[in-house]
DNA sequence: TAGTGGTCTAGACCACGAA
DNA sequence: TCGTGGTCTAGACCACTAT
């Protein structure tokens, strides 16, 4: 079945004129959405999804390789291309950015505080998009850095999306990967708002500093493949021992 | 003059196997960094870089879109392909991050407080990796966002690689503009450290906000084209009415 | 109208990894 | 040995911009 549309068209009632490899694109991204690719599973060859959509292996590779930067795919010479998931590296690398003074580089360790189902606040309505008597699951944990504590986090879904979440046994260290896993939702990026405020008491305790010190407060939300807001995450991070790495390129 | 080296060589003493596009890309960076490209210029077409380089044009290209993704070139349909310059759309996208509580996107107002040069303090020595007896200028100011004080800076760059510019007449709002044209310095990235800290008397008082405040503090480290150390800056953000903004793609 | 970058195709050879 | 992605080339047509 040929994707092509616009440009090589008669021209009738073309109407559609993004590149070729932009629909091809949005396809292949709607297989993974749709959970026909699920994480860590080695997608066809280059020539095969060509032969499959009615392109040539050229316009695939550069969607692939557009998917590639979007860390949507991985590619390993002479293997395949495979659906990334989110392991360990790649929370480390793209969404785990506090790191210890001496530069080095931890995968947090995670003491669940609290989780309940409840009626979100104003705010987390406004921030998720919610309509009015959506509920939300709330995760609220302490996470350390090399056994020294280092960020509260609070953490909040809507929980028509992710139903059961509030009995997940054990709640794992890596939520990025329980959605991908058990609710097929895919984490594509995430937006973060930094600020330095004064640390509340209730997080001051947690993390064994004085109230009032300066935290950094990382107010962040996150989207799944087709743009939704998924996630509400407010975490207040030490930097007495921390700082947040940020690279302008 | 060929560049071709490697693979397609007959195999003699072939040692240099970085993929053709690459050595193509060094050499173009190269040219600016040189000042034989300098920015805002209009740079030679695709075809007329390959004939002079003695490669292909889809290799030139792969060399120019590589480059782009760096903001090192912006391309123009229809126009030409154009050395970047650090124009305020520039600074402010890629290198300024403080937005206003609304949202809302503005160029900061600076305000010079000092310019004076000096011997380095021990840290300035080791962040900018000076050896012993190299001077370096620093100049404070104060930054603006929408007519309210935002931010205090403190820049400090080895003062043998910007000769004159503690008497630059008036101290440009725009830094790094001033390093590419009037040194050929051009500002490739850099490297942001973030910490929550309670705001210095000094500060306090030109940020209008009490002593002890919680605020942001932006350490940032920029490097030149050849990945050189070029200029160490230190911010005091207010985040009260602003918040910086970072984006996880 | 001429020249540029943007897209698409096609085919060749290579390096790499697994069987 | 085989299939994969990585690189390189070549040529075609398109959309955009300036003149």
């Amino acid at each position: 079945m040929a994707v092509r549309a616009g440009a090589q068209a008669d021209g009738a009632g073309a109407v559609d004129f993004r590149p070729l490899y932009r629909q091809v694109q949005e396809r292949l991204v709607r297989r993974i959405a749709e959970g026909q690719w699920t994480p860590g599973a080695l997608i066809p060859s280059e020539f095969q999804i060509a032969r499959d959509l009615g392109v040539s292996q050229g316009t695939v590779r550069k969607a692939l390789d557009a998917m590639t930067a979007d860390h949507l795919l991985v590619r390993r010479q002479g293997v395949g291309t495979f659906v990334a998931a989110h392991d360990e590296d790649r929370v480390l690398f793209q969404f785990f950015k506090l790191r210890r003074d001496d530069g080095r580089r931890a995968f947090p360790d995670s003491d669940v505080v609290s989780v309940s189902e409840r009626a979100p606040s104003a705010e987390a309505r406004e921030r998720l998009g919610l309509v009015r008597g959506e509920q939300v699951v709330a995760i609220r944990r302490l996470r350390s850095l090399g056994g020294m504590p280092a960020v509260t986090e609070t953490v909040t879904v809507p929980a028509a999306r992710f139903p059961g979440l509030l009995v997940a046994d054990p709640v794992p260290n890596n939520l990025y990967g329980l959605y991908a896993e058990r609710y097929g939702v895919t984490i594509a990026g995430a937006t973060e708002h930094l600020k330095a405020i004064a640390c509340p008491d209730e997080d001051a305790a947690l993390l064994g500093i004085a109230a009032g010190s300066p935290v950094l407060l990382v107010d962040r939300l996150a989207a799944d493949l087709d743009g939704r807001k998924v996630e509400w995450r407010l975490s207040i991070c030490r930097t007495d021992a921390f700082f947040y790495l940020a690279d302008l390129k």
